[in-house]
DNA sequence: GTCTATACCTCGATAGAC
DNA sequence: GTCTATCGAGGTATAGAC
């Protein structure tokens, strides 16, 4: 038996693991703890040992999923970078995918709907992508580019986000051409 | 007492402006029957002489919300009408209204976890809008303008979708201008 | 920390009176 | 067409044993 800080601290990430890929899948409202717990191999009583509520979980899981996501883990600079960005973000995958998808894209109308609270976390979680977008731009014309890079951050999250929603893969496909063709156009690659 | 047929429509009626309202200040799932009735002035029971379940109503309220709606009936054209639209559509009051919003943007995430028949409606609706759009455009180099349009499209709803979820008023203004901004010079003007 | 058991609530949907 | 009454299912959260 481990020291049970530990064993806490891998039992919590079972569950914000389960989270992430159910939630993906089903959105926040459709999963139930009792759903979530039996997934990550615990029982209901188990989950408030780690969240004090639901709400507590989807601030907690969107942080988790964020900071384990390739997009935000991305090590290439400049071009390289907004390039492999764009195209691993706006892809059939990631739009399929419900591992550890983008919270930004997956989750956005259900944390519309949400208290304050998820509301901060959201935020703050946009605030760092155009943030990490920004970082890699040159410094000419800062001004412009900002607008660029939000209105970048508004079409890549958009565009997986209206995806899922469709039922039509070719329609799918076609969304997401466009907008990595027009992404990487304003970026100017 | 007016004839049965109209009156029922105007129940009917009535329960789909109460549906567009509710479900846009808090999601399909967060909404009951019940408080839907009540909100209509009608009871529960009422609810299945006009739909056959909760999803047969997801449907029906996009496809209401889609006719009624400022930007599927704008009549002007060329550059005034994106400006208009684009414009419009992006706007602060936009994304705070819940009176007859874009189902696109308000619904995005609560139809991806919905079943086909939901999903169809919404991809019918992304077309339509799609066309919409792309009807307004001049003849020449029409494939590369398509792009475009797609790429806008996806900006608009990404836009306003994320600016529901964020809590930063500044933020979000500066999201919309930026994607105002840059839409507008996709779109040529 | 995790388990079982349970309290208490709300949901979607149906049945039958008017 | 709309009402009231009610069913069965499933929700969050808590209490207490281990």
């Amino acid at each position: 038996m481990p020291l049970s800080k530990a064993h806490k601290q891998r039992s919590k990430e079972k569950i914000l693991d389960s989270a992430n890929r159910l939630f993906a899948d089903r959105g926040f409202n459709k999963v139930s703890i009792d759903q979530l717990m039996q997934d990550a191999g615990m029982t209901r009583g188990a989950f408030y040992a780690h969240f004090k509520s639901k709400e507590d979980l989807y601030s907690q899981t969107m942080i988790s999923a964020a900071t384990k996501s390739k997009i935000m883990n991305c090590d290439e600079t400049n071009m390289a970078f907004y390039k492999t960005v764009i195209n691993e973000y706006l892809d059939m995958s990631h739009v399929k995918q419900n591992n550890i998808p983008c919270g930004l894209a997956f989750f956005v109308t259900d944390v519309a709907n949400e208290q304050p609270e998820v509301r901060k976390v959201y935020t703050q979680l946009f605030k760092g992508l155009v943030q990490m977008l920004t970082d890699q731009q040159s410094e000419n014309n800062k001004d412009k580019k900002n607008k660029k890079i939000m209105a970048i951050a508004a079409m890549m999250i958009g565009g997986v986000a209206v995806s899922r929603a469709l039922i039509d893969d070719n329609a799918i496909e076609e969304l997401l051409e466009s907008c990595r063709s027009i992404a990487g156009e304003l970026v100017g690659y």
